[in-house]
DNA sequence: GGTCGGAATGGTATCGATAACATTTGATGC
DNA sequence: GCATCAAATGTTATCGATACCATTCCGACC
């Protein structure tokens, strides 16, 4: 009679079969599931006895913590959710790889979402995400469908913007001024002798830290009162190596005399740059370059490029350890009040915009 | 009196307070929180009159749906959980992204962790992944520490090796095999006239994948009757950038009548090709250099980099579809036997190993 | 008109762990 | 020696959704 012949959950049962659960290991052990899950959780409160017979039923059974569960009963998933445009950037996995490092050390984990730079996509991605009920929520940028906006203010966690400084934020924000950025290279350039400077970028569309570092340009040309500006747009976003190389061609039919540029991103400069090689067109001689991002190959092509520095990685550690205070004091029932991190980020002069001859150019042949 | 003075969860409704729940949308819609569930998932089997109520009730309070207790009863969690060393690698993420597309259409949700090149911590990983209680999970390689392929073999989940060709896997494959890669590159570098060929890698390790393209570069000079091998190691993986810099110069060093050499990563031979650009050393007309992976530089730098292709997308969406397959048919409660699918590579030529001079050299200038 | 059958919906038990409170145990103080 | 208190452990209710089975409803068919 200890069998129950039909239960409601037979197919239930007979699917999973075994899969010990916490009952099992508390009977295996001699004490109650309480304990077991004490014991699993923070060794205090436990007798070094108990604990180490519990430890032996866990091993003996074979059992796994089931932390679906344990989220349901305690409200805490242990997830963090987190969006960005796309994985195959190095600047977005960085990040990602900063927020990991971070969250881990509180046995935290992330959920990854991608919205392939696009803000309906977002919106899509952040509905499933709640779904998850993840203890917090980090974004790429400051622009967002109006019900992703109000999703996120209504879902009771922490939200944080990365990768801009939103004018409004939703709640707190570590990143940076994509406009400012680019003014800094600009008056860089200008330091170094460059009158003539370009923009080339991905068309206009969602990709907005794109379009603020377009803003930066035209707003510096402006300001350093400089004779014209010109930008070029080609290629949806993301923006690649074949944009940059397509992008460098129609900026010299359009505009011939001009000494230099800033491509968007450093893929598009290095597209750019081999585009010219190409082409002989000398570079930085003929025509300068510049990125933004500092990716590992603008550092190490030929000729190097010049680019921006936003620091990802620090921007996902900067961002992994406010959600840490932020849900922890969330737990503690004191919401932590809106902060503001700004990342800082510094020009890192190369080859491609030198006004001395390349390296190679002067190293004797051996 | 129906409000309840002192239950024994006060501060967890403190708390939380509001977050409506299935049973408030069912009061709110005038039906119960079962038809909600069913209304919420498969349309059918609800009456488009009351499918539009609970949708209102459901937009009036702002609901979401909670997938942590859905899976809990479900026992369908829907989380499938990738492995990979890096995220910071395109090839790898790019596996992701296949899979991540592929699960999406079913409404799967991929949780990554990263190894970091290292047995040990995929054991950490995998021990935390499946206390998520993944409907599946997938591994980069098929070579694991004990405890961690026991983990796998005694989770009563589909398994996945990616990348790979184990002898003896624990589950399905989706891989090729490292070693016949490098054989093959091996061969068109014998074909076009290369006699002195090194290899450079990263210090041997954890890097399994590293260590059988090695082992083909090994299997190959005996195969193809050459004078003498060379293997220079350079730097723990990740293998950068930097390792095929400084690897390049020790290998000149060593073998100075080498014509050759492949590095075991299109990063390393980046670095290798711009060390030798800064020192005035030919590429290809010195030392010609292959990589491995077809990362979007290796197409776009220059010299261009001659290279294996593995279709690190096609990897991951196959994945996912076999995946897909697994879990449909565990589910069903007929395990999927166990499968092997290769993925072809190809050879890409490219001016690092070509036999003429750079196309810069010959185009003229403007 | 009555029965049958399928579609739509409701009721109840349950998934596996944990919070809160209750209880036991052991040690300490006077 | 007994009271007191803290540490260790047990008990119960619950998190929020879903599986399973029961029930209702309505039209069709003989």
């Amino acid at each position: 009679m200890s069998e129950r012949p039909t239960g409601p959950r037979k197919s239930r049962e007979a699917r999973a079969r075994k899969m010990p659960t916490m009952a099992d290991v508390a009977r295996r052990a001699g004490v109650s599931a309480m304990t077991v899950s004490r014991a699993l959780k923070d060794k205090s409160a436990v007798t070094p006895e108990t604990r180490d017979r519990i430890f032996q039923a866990v091993q003996d059974l074979g059992y796994v913590l089931d932390m679906s569960a344990g989220a349901l009963s305690s409200k805490k998933t242990g997830f963090v959710s987190v969006l960005i445009p796309s994985l195959n950037n190095s600047n977005f996995s960085d990040t990602v790889q900063g927020i990991s490092e971070i969250l881990d050390t509180e046995g935290m984990q992330v959920l990854i979402g991608t919205t392939n730079y696009s803000r309906v996509r977002e919106e899509q991605v952040i509905a499933t995400m709640l779904q998850r009920r993840p203890e917090g929520i980090i974004v790429t940028g400051g622009t967002h469908t109006a019900r992703a906006r109000s999703m996120l203010e209504t879902a009771g966690i922490p939200v944080i913007e990365t990768w801009d400084l939103p004018v409004a934020p939703i709640g707190h924000v570590v990143g940076f001024s994509n406009a400012a950025t680019i003014e800094d290279l600009m008056a860089r350039l200008m330091f170094w002798g460059y009158r003539r400077v370009a923009f080339i970028e991905g068309e206009p569309g969602d990709d907005t830290r794109g379009h603020d570092r377009r803003t930066g340009y035209e707003r510096a040309v402006r300001a350093l009162g400089l004779e014209r500006s010109c930008v070029i747009s080609v290629g949806r976003p993301p923006v690649t190596v074949e944009h940059g190389a397509q992008a460098v061609v129609r900026l010299i039919e359009t505009w011939p005399e001009v000494e230099a540029v800033i491509c968007v991103s450093d893929l598009s400069a290095l597209g750019a740059i081999m585009e010219c090689h190409r082409r002989g067109w000398d570079v930085p001689g003929r025509l300068a370059v510049a990125g933004f991002g500092d990716f590992q190959v603008a550092r190490h092509c030929w000729p190097s490029i010049t680019t921006v520095s936003v620091g990802s990685l620090a921007i996902g550690q900067e961002t992994g350890t406010l959600m840490l205070q932020a849900i922890a004091a969330m737990r503690a029932g004191t919401p932590l009040p809106p902060r503001r991190i700004t990342i800082p980020h510094t020009v890192i002069e190369r080859d491609s915009t030198a006004r001395q001859p390349h390296p190679a150019e002067t190293a004797p042949a051996p």
